[in-house]
DNA sequence: CCTACCGATCGGTAGG
DNA sequence: CCTACCGATCGGTAGG
């Protein structure tokens, strides 16, 4: 007798599920592609499905948009809050978010971090995902603030900063093969350590000359010690 | 008599001249709303004509998207050989360079310069294009690494060293507005330097914390004088 | 350089 | 979740 009871919540997860695959293949695709260039029954047949079943989903395609966006920004907050529970100087805290920020879009559903086209979008939708953005730059920059106040980062312009920073770590999205010479994870660590010496009040003079070296399980110490290494013509790649 | 021998060059430059303006115009609506959501019919009410006189310049939209980003890459192409004509280390070479463009990309026409969508292109233009980028941002490259072998800059990766720099430059494109508190060459300026600060063999413990207390007829030394000097709230703003 | 039109494709809906 | 269809808009062309 209790069928009933139980069978509403799965029904409803069920639907949620199949949503958020749905946003996750439509960010792949207007990434891919643009929101203009997408067409629903496009994204339809990669679900296996005709346009009009997309509609039990989603009330339309702008409002499919939003939601890649909004997910988008899920995503970034949680990541700002664990940089920020972390601790540290304001430095690390930084270096904490950009890299772990860059290692998630690298992934596997990275490409559904939707960065452009805001402008597809009604007024309403885009001013609530603008607002969100501000606040995750916003976070961004108070790691800055942090770090010029103890010291761990060189006196500079904390907007200009997380600008240059966050173009250089969304651009990834544009040059990124993951079937190419180096992992997300190595391309992340490399270009984090770049990024955190253009704005470390000591920056190191030992950078990683190639990310393929970079092995996750790899302690700092060991890493460090292969950078001046002699080691074989073309390094340690794509460890397990 | 001679009348009808100047009319034709005359005409033709006509011809060119409005080709050019084609291509700016709907380069920066494309820049805008992305190439599908950019109709031709937009494009000429924007230059006052209907979308039918359009295809008396180009053969197809697919066509004209081709010529934005060819004409691109031949601003691209002339500020690395000025940077490399100039002369000095590898880091003076592609500092002067990223500056350049910088001030390219955020002046009067910059925004002509496309950056995104090569799909849209059939395969044989889309490849003419990315040669002639790989070109560039080889010779970019090449400044790095002249850079690492005269001392001026730290070894690294010049791959993902350009890579992120690039970022950072294109980047600027999303959240600059030429109306805002900063101008173009303050921003070129300012955020030049903490690229610069990154790839440097020995990076200033000294950054421009406000982009607008640049001024571009003031020498080095008075600008790395007003940073560390006390200054009015609001500093010295978008010098003529 | 314009008016008038074409075939194709789009987002979205009706009805089942 | 599908078939079948709608009005609107697109890139491109004919003919002048």
């Amino acid at each position: 007798m209790a069928t009933w009871k139980n069978a509403v919540p799965e029904a409803s997860a069920q639907f949620d599920r199949k949503r958020e695959v749905l946003i996750r293949e439509a960010a792949a695709s207007f990434n891919r592609r643009g929101y203009y260039g997408t067409s629903l029954t496009e994204i339809a047949k990669k679900l296996g499905v005709t346009k009009a079943a997309l509609y039990t989903y989603v009330p339309s395609k702008e409002e499919l948009l939003y939601y890649c966006h909004d997910s988008a920004m899920d995503t970034a907050v949680e990541i700002v809050e664990a940089a920020q529970q972390g601790g540290g100087t304001g430095l690390q805290k930084l270096t904490r978010a950009l890299r772990s920020y860059l290692e998630m879009m690298l992934g596997e559903d990275g490409s559904y971090v939707v960065l452009l086209e805001e402008h597809a979008m009604k007024p309403a939708h885009m001013k609530a995902i603008i607002k969100r953005r501000d606040q995750f730059e916003a976070a961004l920059r108070s790691f800055v603030t942090d770090g010029i106040a103890d010291g761990s980062i060189v006196p500079c312009n904390p907007k200009l900063a997380i600008f240059m920073v966050t173009g250089a770590l969304n651009w990834s999205r544009k040059w990124y093969r993951p079937d190419g010479n180096w992992s997300g994870p190595q391309i992340a660590y490399a270009l984090t350590q770049m990024l955190e010496r253009s704005l470390s009040s000591s920056p190191s003079d030992q950078m990683l000359d190639d990310p393929g070296l970079f092995d996750p399980d790899m302690d700092e110490e060991t890493l460090m010690a292969a950078v001046v290494e002699p080691r074989t013509a073309e390094g340690r790649r794509r460890p397990a």
